[in-house]
DNA sequence: TATTATTTTTAGATTTGTCTAAACATATAG
DNA sequence: CTATATGTTTAGACAAATCTAAAAATAATA
């Protein structure tokens, strides 16, 4: 069993790598937990201590199978949480991230197990990612960020790639929430932006707001 | 706010001024905390400078107003949790303690306030002890302990003074739980166990279990 | 390739909660 | 009202997770 803050390094090496090829680097992961770099070393030598990561000085870290599975074991809790708390809690969206921040560091296998159950067992949490089931298996489904489309493409909004609050009530007053059916108008050359419709309203999407809004074409 | 380990002195200290009078010595402490009498003097001592227990040196601790409002809440958490856990995930009242014992530390008035109205507001938990409203409220129906009753009297099991799952598991075997009507038929001299009728049957039950449990005459 | 610049690691200190062993205070008994 | 037993506190140490400042390794650049 590992402590509250070595499961944060596993969580946020896990989620590194899904973005990054190659091993994590110190730096990165400092930024992430919001510490120094030395601190991570430290934390890095002791969860390679503990197998769960591969690590080789100045080379950075990959997680071992145990460690990934550990990872995802957390990140299948944090997700159930969220779905819990919006579905039958009743939190908006852009409420739940940091509540499952802690919720999902609750240790009983059984408890998400009948979580899972009571939940209907879903397959994605209320920002369109995925859910791991309990044996750590989850399909990704290779969506399109809305910065990589082109005019007159068309798609569905599936998901977010960021869950701060701030950013989740700004796609909630433009009306981009999930499931929206999407058609791309323009998009400026100049800055990026993306003129699109959304329920028979045109609005614009800076780059910035779109590299973290996941389409199906 | 509170650490995590000082959250659970101040429900001990709680748990312990429910049941003795006058201020709860350092020993006390360390029992339930299971830990030394001298790392129960160091946190006291932390406790004391944060106002939220009254603590003379050799003379035990009282909580402070403060001191007693964070414990009612974090007991308020506590058995809110335990509703969820029986009523919605099906878990058996012998299983809850433990898994709440890690939710009642989750921060977050307004999950607290969801919670409670997902659950309907509940007077009590699984285990018969009232849940404090939020503001701190809840009445105490003054019980009579089980090993004080007397032959021939009769009563409604309301609750229990012991949450560990051997005794409840022991109680569920026997038929004892909350709501079930019963008659004492025989009152042992020699070790004070109890012989009573639940639903038609004849039980017998030792003294210790009788302390724990709560009757309404 | 030599020289910066960047990144990472080490060394040593700090905080939180714990411990053991010894000192001190209070309670109990003769 | 001493002597002993019990209970509590202090002193000093330790492990976990963090930090700053300095040293070492790697990467970038002239």
């Amino acid at each position: 069993m590992q402590s509250f803050t070595e499961e944060n390094y596993l969580k946020i090496i896990y989620h590194l790598s899904q973005n990054n090829i190659g091993a994590i680097q110190t730096n990165a992961i400092a930024e992430k937990m919001q510490t120094k770099a030395a601190s991570v070393t430290d934390m890095i030598k002791k969860l390679a201590d503990k197998k769960l990561i591969n690590y080789k000085k100045y080379q950075g870290v990959t997680l071992t199978p145990s460690g990934k599975s550990a990872a995802i074991n957390i990140v299948r809790k944090h997700r159930l949480w969220e779905v819990f708390l919006v579905e039958k809690l009743n939190f908006k969206w852009d409420q739940v991230h940091d509540i499952a921040e802690d919720l999902e560091h609750i240790q009983s296998n059984e408890l998400v197990e009948k979580l899972d159950e009571f939940l209907g067992f879903p397959k994605s949490d209320p920002h369109g990612d995925p859910i791991p089931d309990k044996n750590g298996q989850f399909d990704t489904i290779p969506f399109t960020k809305l910065n990589k489309l082109q005019t007159s493409e068309h798609g569905l909004v599936m998901g977010v790639s960021e869950h701060s609050s701030n950013f989740l009530k700004h796609l909630e007053k433009l009306g981009l929430t999930l499931g929206k059916r999407i058609v791309i108008t323009d998009i400026n050359d100049f800055d990026g932006s993306v003129e699109l419709i959304v329920e028979q309203k045109k609005i614009s999407v800076s780059r910035e707001v779109a590299k973290h809004i996941l389409i199906k074409v």
